[in-house]
DNA sequence: GTCCGACCTTGATCTGGATCAAGCGCGCAG
DNA sequence: CTGCGCGCTTGATCCAGATCAAGGTCGGAC
């Protein structure tokens, strides 16, 4: 398990790649020293695990680099993953001490962690937090509710299709949209993983992504790299309304 | 469409069913004043829609009587519900001007509806009340979470199963657990309401509400009245841990 | 180089739930 | 009372995706 040890260089808030969109994004310069008083960095491989359901978690977080998974298992196995968290996104529950998923990290990942209570302690004194995190979660909830359209009705094909143009967008909103009508990108996520998040087997995912580029709608470049010539194609197989999206 | 009109009466929050579970839990005195003054109620009959996607909303509101339903839909019909507001929970969401999803009545329903706009002044001026929908908020994050791992990987009778618990869960909540093992309720939704929540068809729905019926899970007198002799029968057809959970 | 183990693909078969298709039963309009 | 329609049940058949079962590929350890 001791892979190129990639370890991600800690940093000032100023010069922080999350710094606008993260749960600090609205914070003043005083709020962001109350802040820094309260953080560390921790880094991460991926497929190693952050926390376990139950655990004790004295931290919540903001995710820096990488991708992490939060997932429920059934006794028998089953599993579901019911949130994939990209850069800017809020990790753990304030005001709650055990952690209520597995969490893992998917790919290498840093996180900007909180002392728990003290960060409770702003929450109450710094509106300015509070406010962003409200508006983080509602995000999560919204994001939350478009995948139970997806997990309920979609077609295996059309899951995909969606997890792939989800993962497009954040792609393109984190390092700016594609030159053309081209994208391309990694999948931050094992075939198991994926299958975990649609509600699949990793059979079924791994022939749809197959037939997907029979179809032409993508084109694979390893096992991971991904390649969209046309993504109002890909659009297409969502199942999704036409409105398309802020992408160009 | 002109039943018998049942329609709620009005109130004050001091004699309000929900005044210490809903966005106002946490209120003093004078924040409740703030809210009256903005508050009115709305009264709607089972069946009726309260908005489409889409619309404009200049209200948010907390469920006071019945019980309303979220749901998505796709072009070609798909549908899937992703709420089911029971009294107390809030709709609505601060700072967006159109509703993301249909909102329907399953039962006849009351709303206390607060204006939007003076309502987001309030999130900014009255920490008790942006506290109070952050936790909701949270809550809700929490139960769709749930529902994602009943929709990915719970088989039909599961879901049932898993639908009926959680019913019997917020209608002993609300009205108070039943004395002796032995729980009843009414069920707020039909079999396509159900279908539509579960990710299912209400075929299917039919034939496994037969199948609880017939294994003595449960009872059925009329098609919408539900008895569980035994609950503990019931929560191992869940497929969830056997935590149980607080009941009595 | 060779070996090994993760990860992925593909094929063959099975099955839970969808779909297609009758009815049933109860409450309401006349 | 009768007739109608909505909500529900039940039966027969179908099929998308699960399951069972081989391989293939690639990168890292030695």
């Amino acid at each position: 398990m001791n892979k190129t040890q990639h370890s991600f260089a800690q940093r000032d808030c100023a010069e922080c790649p999350i710094r606008h969109r993260a749960v600090c994004a609205r914070c003043e310069t005083d709020e962001l020293e109350q802040l820094e008083a309260i953080k560390y960095y921790r880094n991460y491989e991926a497929g190693q695990t952050i926390v376990w359901a139950g655990d004790k978690m004295d931290f919540v977080a903001s995710v820096v680099h990488g991708v992490a998974a939060l997932s429920q298992t059934m006794e028998d196995g089953r599993r579901q993953m019911v949130g994939l968290l990209l850069p800017s996104d809020f990790l753990g529950r304030p005001n709650r001490e055990r952690a209520a998923y597995d969490v893992t990290a998917t790919t290498d990942l840093q996180l900007c962690c909180f002392r728990r209570v003290p960060f409770q302690g702003m929450l109450g004194s710094t509106p300015h937090v509070s406010q962003r995190l409200l508006e983080m979660t509602l995000d999560e909830l919204d994001a939350a509710r478009e995948w139970m359209l997806l997990l309920g009705r979609k077609t295996a094909r059309e899951k995909i299709a969606s997890f792939l143009s989800i993962i497009a967008r954040r792609d393109a909103a984190q390092n700016g949209p594609r030159r053309g009508g081209r994208v391309a990108f990694d999948l931050p996520l094992t075939r198991e993983a994926m299958a975990d998040y649609l509600g699949l087997t990793l059979e079924t995912v791994s022939r749809q992504m197959s037939s997907l580029k029979n179809d032409g709608v993508i084109q694979l470049d390893g096992k991971r790299r991904i390649i969209i010539p046309d993504f109002e194609a890909l659009m297409d197989e969502t199942g999704d309304d036409a409105d398309g999206g802020v992408f160009s």
